[in-house]
RNA sequence: GCUCCUGUAGUUCAGUGGAUAGAACACUAGCCUUCUAAGCUAGUUACACAGGUUCGAUUCCUGUCGGGAGCACCA
């Protein structure tokens, strides 16, 4: 990374450490933003340097006040209390900043390559159930993940590992052979259909011991490869794999690798029978097990007793596959954290058979509604295809309401990215720890921290630039720019790099949404008490530069979020 | 019972070992003869509780209480 922040913040730091007077550990040492813009750009605190001083921090900061020189980007040094509080140099900060914006264009905040090869699991469905809006967050999470890795300058694979076999599949093959044979096949909405199928099943496996030895039976003979059920399940299986890909498409989304359960199973078995031969793994209660009692993780099943598979055996195989034939350095799960403890006796499971690489489980809290959690049993849950409904509906009528002349074919391209940005924003804006707890009344508010407020304020920017027609913006002087919420904006466009490592960092895109939001706010702001059009000349050309590199990283950032603007709305 | 996550404004969420704890929604009052009012400006209201570590704790530690989840044949 070359950018400006790193740059002014390497003078801060340098000025400092230099003014100290004496090898101190410059890592500890801070660079935060005061809370008043008239307190300085920039500021260190003190505190860390008390230890090596001995004396107060409120007189460290004055000493050193005095000890720097200012040059470079640093226009002045304030010493308040036990800070330093660092002004940059107006002539040079503008160019510097927006220089680099208007070169680097979509690759601005991008990370250079330090060719490490990650691979990033995520949205695992299963197939003959129900897609949800609790599937929604982790689709929306890992491909925003996939994106920003790979403007972090990772190598990314981005795979689905798609539960297509399993008890869940045989309940549903056995409540579709034994109560729905003869009905006609649904003409379309056949996912759908077999979920409600799911959920009839799961339902009646519970209400009777009988039913579900009946369910177990067929899971037996699609294992042993029985003609009948062998044959059902490939051609239910399409049904649910086009109504994911149907999502996908809707959402934009695209993965490199499918894995799918089916393929890992058979290998997975042979690798449990190795593990067993080789002592790593043993018998309990007629199932196979190994034993992570020494790392405190319990035991993990890998075999059921009465030998057919588990998510386990199967995820055994597909480990093997990711590190051996893909030659990944680090393996990435987005998943909900009810999985967290199987995925750390898993992972720990890897490490004990000999794959030791880096492995990682980005888990997030799921989706709930107001009542509780959604069930499949209570049939309380809301399908992402209901919700995504509810969405167009509702942007069609906002975008309607606002131009009436526009013709059918632009309402309905333009509401339809309004939704999608609403759908993902409200997934991603909280951060991976946080339950959401879905409220269709809040979801269909497009006001406020929303995916449509980012968009709006895009088009305004582009609306501007229409009317600007002609304009100089490329031999625009920036010295023009010297309004505060000028210079507001500059510092904000200029940490937009640092935002995306630190995003990246903690896998949370939610930190890069917050930053789009505050950038967006500030332009608001800006757009209302300061005219862009109507500025003199000269000035009108500054302005336009500045805006035009605020949309270029709002732009930026939202296609991070997987999130499309719009000319206007 | 054990483990993990979590408790900040009426609601949904940010945030930090230190300068006055920020937003959004909702509510109230303004702002469209001025670049799109999906907007802007202003106002009201908050760190669950009790100890401890510290010069300083909403943040770290311990405990209590509340919410969510997981802990062997589901994924």
């Amino acid at each position: 990374m070359d950018y400006a922040i790193e740059k002014i913040k390497h003078e801060i730091i340098e000025a400092v450490a230099g003014a100290v007077g004496q090898e101190i550990d410059k890592s500890k040492l801070e660079i935060t933003r005061p809370p008043e813009p008239g307190m300085g750009d920039f500021s260190v605190p003190c505190f860390y340097l008390t230890k090596l001083l001995r004396i107060s921090p409120n007189q460290i900061a004055q000493e050193l006040k005095d000890k720097i020189r200012p040059k470079g980007m640093i226009k002045s040094v304030q010493n308040l209390g036990p800070y330093l509080n660092f002004y940059l140099n107006d002539k040079l900060l503008p160019a510097k900043v927006l220089k680099e914006i208007e070169k680097k264009g979509s690759a601005y905040g991008a990370i250079k390559s330090d060719k490490e090869k990650v691979m990033i699991e995520y949205s695992q469905p299963n197939t003959h159930k129900e897609f949800h809006i609790g599937h929604l967050r982790n689709v929306v999470l890992g491909s925003s993940l996939v994106n920003l890795y790979r403007f972090f300058g990772k190598k990314v694979i981005a795979a689905n590992y798609i539960g297509d076999i399993g008890s869940h599949v045989a309940k549903t093959l056995w409540a579709l052979d034994k109560f729905h044979k003869d009905e006609p096949e649904p003409a379309e909405h056949k996912g759908q259909y077999l979920g409600k199928l799911y959920t009839e099943a799961v339902n009646l496996c519970e209400a009777s011991e009988e039913n579900k030895k009946e369910a177990a039976e067929v899971q037996k003979k699609l294992e042993s490869g029985d003609k009948y059920f062998t044959a059902l399940w490939k051609k239910t299986r399409t049904w649910s794999l086009e109504e994911f890909d149907g999502i996908y498409k809707t959402l934009g989304v695209k993965f490199d690798k499918f894995f799918y359960e089916s393929e890992v199973e058979k290998p997975g078995k042979l690798m449990v029978a190795e593990l067993l031969e080789k002592k790593i793994a043993e018998r309990s209660q007629g199932a196979v097990i190994i034993d992570l009692d020494k790392y405190g993780l319990k035991q993990l099943l890998l075999l059921k007793s009465d030998g057919s598979s588990l998510y386990s055996t199967k995820e055994l195989a597909l480990a093997k596959l990711k590190f051996e034939k893909y030659k990944i350095d680090a393996s990435y799960v987005v998943i909900d954290s009810r999985q967290s403890f199987y995925f750390k006796q898993f992972f720990k499971t890897l490490e004990v058979i000999g794959f030791k690489k880096k492995t990682a489980l980005i888990a997030y809290e799921f989706v709930t509604l107001a009542e509780g959690a959604m069930s499949s049993r209570k049939g309380n849950v809301v399908l992402f295809e209901d919700f995504f409904g509810e969405m167009l509906k509702a942007a069609e009528e906002e975008t309607k309401k606002r131009h009436e002349d526009w013709p059918e074919e632009e309402v309905k391209k333009t509401a339809e990215k309004i939704a999608l940005s609403a759908i993902k924003f409200s997934m991603i804006k909280s951060g991976r720890s946080n339950a959401i707890v879905f409220d269709m009344q809040e979801a269909l508010s497009f006001d406020g921290y929303t995916g449509p407020y980012l968009q709006y304020t895009v088009t305004r920017i582009n609306s501007i630039l229409r009317k600007a027609e002609s304009n100089n913006v490329k031999s625009a002087d920036y010295l023009l720019l010297t309004e505060q919420h000028e210079k507001e904006l500059i510092i904000k466009l200029a940490q937009f790099p640092e935002i995306i490592a630190d995003a990246a960092a903690e896998f949370e895109p939610s930190q890069l949404a917050q930053y789009l939001f505050e950038l967006a706010k500030k332009f608001s702001s800006y757009y209302q008490e300061v005219p862009i059009l109507k500025s003199k000349e000269n000035i009108r050309d500054a302005r336009l530069a500045l805006i035009v590199s605020v949309r270029q990283v709002l732009i930026n950032g939202l296609a991070i979020l997987g999130i499309d603007t719009v000319e206007r709305m």
